[in-house]
DNA sequence: TATGAATGAGTGTTCATTCAT
DNA sequence: AATGAATGAACACTCATTCAT
């Protein structure tokens, strides 16, 4: 009744004014403004803080057509977040590192995952609301398995092809590296606003951005390259 | 004033006895068992998710209590939250880094944040719904300010002695370092839903874990020795 | 002062059968039904002293609808309010007062006055209410505004018309008219209870009422006509 | 997370500072103390609206001595009430009106009425609130019935004296002028807020208030003025 | 006499979801 | 396919009042 957001309308409805009647009709429409909508306040708000009303109101659909095409609240965010998952693999196939040498691939990767996070901040977001959730929703995904089990793939491809060239060190399990490599960006980027009152200074300043990009490739192929082992390097048990 | 008696509750009524009341009627208990409980609920469900209710019969207190005590469910919040944060603080305070050689200290360090996270899930879980809320709790905080100066510093001065003892490299920005140590534990604990799901290993394993540590160190070590430059460094700008 | 009615349900109907649900999906049937029943227990017990549910209930519609439509209890006794206002300001204009004489009409309108009051036991009530806040929700209704100034320029031009024909005062302030016509029925009204006490007697006796509204109307006709000023008048510097 | 609390204290409970501990000790003083602060807040707020923590810190006293003293809030309001229909009976009679000339002291008695309502305005706050509730606690005081009976006495001789002395018209009802005395002042005291907005003027400018007090004056003595019956006049049955 | 701690029953308000068309 | 109306079960927060000392 009040405090609708006046300017929200944004978007693909240059269509009618005045919200009108000849709703769209198209199904894979209606779908889609749904979706995007509610990717953007489950991102905004998480799973509880989320209101489906309001992500009707920007989807410009009726209230009733999330529980016709979704059946509930939760599981229109796991269609989101499904969708999300499948976009950033989808992304990462596109990057071809197999085509690289794999330090530029591994380098690649690591710019990748920095920059994909910082222009969808929305997926983080989404991915740290399911993991308060215990990934309940994720859960039901096979798709994602799959795609994930590719990526994965690709990584160890990438290090075993640098082991072979002499210029990673062997023995490194891609699944810690993965890990590492989005750990290093995704915590910077999620807890930037309390690392903002501990440390200091500005997460997202243009220059800190890059510096932490920086310092993340480095801490990366620090990580893997093969190096003489400097005396007292905790690799050597003597 | 009548009608009382229909269903009357008073003095030693013989059902919600599992209840246990304390009936403490000492300030500092109650608030503190309230501080407890809140902490177990806020970490398990976040800010939003947690219910007022839950916490005070958890706290075995009144809920009005909650309110006398603490003003407003997100107070309570803040204030669970400083503590917690002054917890983590003062108890690195007590690793006493700069009595260690820099290579141990470090290490120390590294282990520390792990194990710390590890023994007390509540902490990140807490951090992690606070940043959903763009830190707009701990801002208040100055106490927090204050100790997390004190805290850089101390990596700072660790960094310091490690150059003058020719063991570190030069230039690591201790901010960046310890936001490093700091991610690569926690993404690894808080993301550990989803990760199980994506990579298809149970996260929690104790190997798993002693894994992961052993990684963790592994790279931080890496990241900050000094050694020959290999051919091919990113850091050689020929 | 609190708890006191569990199972109230609203004036004095005998329970009305189960709370007769009529569903009636008609929205503005809804509405009415919702404002008549707030009208009532604003009225009844003031802004403060009225119960979300205890309207609800009387209105025989879910609580939500309440707030669906009206926003909040505030804005909904607002709304009530305005409304009250814009009956009785209309109803005044139907006097038509202009196509009479002018004592008769304002004879006509003392009386209107005093038996819009006595039928209408919820405006007075309403009215006090609002004074108790200052008038805080009668501030925004710009529609009160302008259908006031209406009613005074009403009672201006009566006055006038008097003075020309010779048998009204001159230089009698339409609005302070106003003020005393409506103070002397109103005042009567509200203050009945301790007046009961005070003065103890019934002052909604049928020939109580009678006296009152012949006395009234005696105080204003004396209180505008012109007449040989009598020695001693106070009007008469001397 | 909605509707923050209005008197909310700020942090904890470190309050009580300026509150001092040499606490009265002196039964006298506490009450007096509870009485005033009761009296501004419920004058304020209602009885409804009034909040017993807040004039137990008004009146810097502990919360428990109110129910000590008053029982409870409703005889404390009980209380407050009576006293100040006390006052004002109290302040009539030290008017001794009976020692003026019947103008005069009819004057005399409209200017006092008008002055109490605008020096102590809780007076009228007060009345309002206790009409709103039905008069329930001002029936239980015979004190008042006492005073008032005096009241009317005083009037009616004033009356009886005027009417001896052919300055006042026969046959006016002393209860009657008394409410409309009592009716032209607080009216147009205790609607001033809904009347600044329907009228459009400011009621409590100091013009304003001359002003009312001379038309006032005006409306009592034309009422009770022996005059010659004009031609016309509504009292003249032809 | 005086007090800080504690409480039960409510208050306004919200929200995901279903009904009737 | 699409919609406006309607709902029940919470939820955060409040308040007069009593307990224990």
């Amino acid at each position: 009744m009040h405090r609708k957001n006046l300017n929200y309308r944004g978007g693909m409805n240059d269509r009618n004014m005045e919200k009108a009647k000849p709703r769209t009709r198209d199904s894979r429409v209606t779908k889609s403004l749904i979706l995007a909508a509610a990717k953007s306040e489950f991102a905004r708000l998480g799973l509880g803080g989320a209101r489906v009303d309001v992500i009707a109101n920007k989807a410009c659909v009726n209230k009733r057509m999330i529980y016709h095409y979704f059946g509930s609240k939760e599981k229109l965010f796991q269609t989101v977040l499904e969708e999300a998952y499948l976009d950033i693999r989808s992304a990462e196939q596109e990057l071809a590192l197999d085509h690289l040498p794999p330090r530029d691939a591994l380098e690649t990767l690591v710019r990748f995952t920095w920059d994909y996070y910082l222009e969808n901040p929305e997926f983080i977001r989404l991915v740290n609301s399911e993991n308060l959730h215990r990934a309940r929703h994720l859960e039901q995904s096979d798709r994602i398995r799959a795609a994930s089990r590719r990526f994965v793939d690709m990584v160890r491809n990438l290090l075993d092809r640098g082991v072979a060239d002499g210029v990673f060190r062997d023995g490194i399990d891609p699944v810690q590296l993965n890990i590492t490599i989005a750990a290093i960006g995704y915590y910077y980027l999620t807890n930037r606003y309390t690392g903002a009152i501990l440390f200091e200074r500005d997460f997202m300043d243009k220059d800190a951005l890059d510096q932490r990009l920086r310092f993340n490739i480095d801490t990366v192929m620090r990580l893997v390259e093969r190096r003489p082992v400097p005396a007292g390097n905790p690799d050597d048990p003597a």
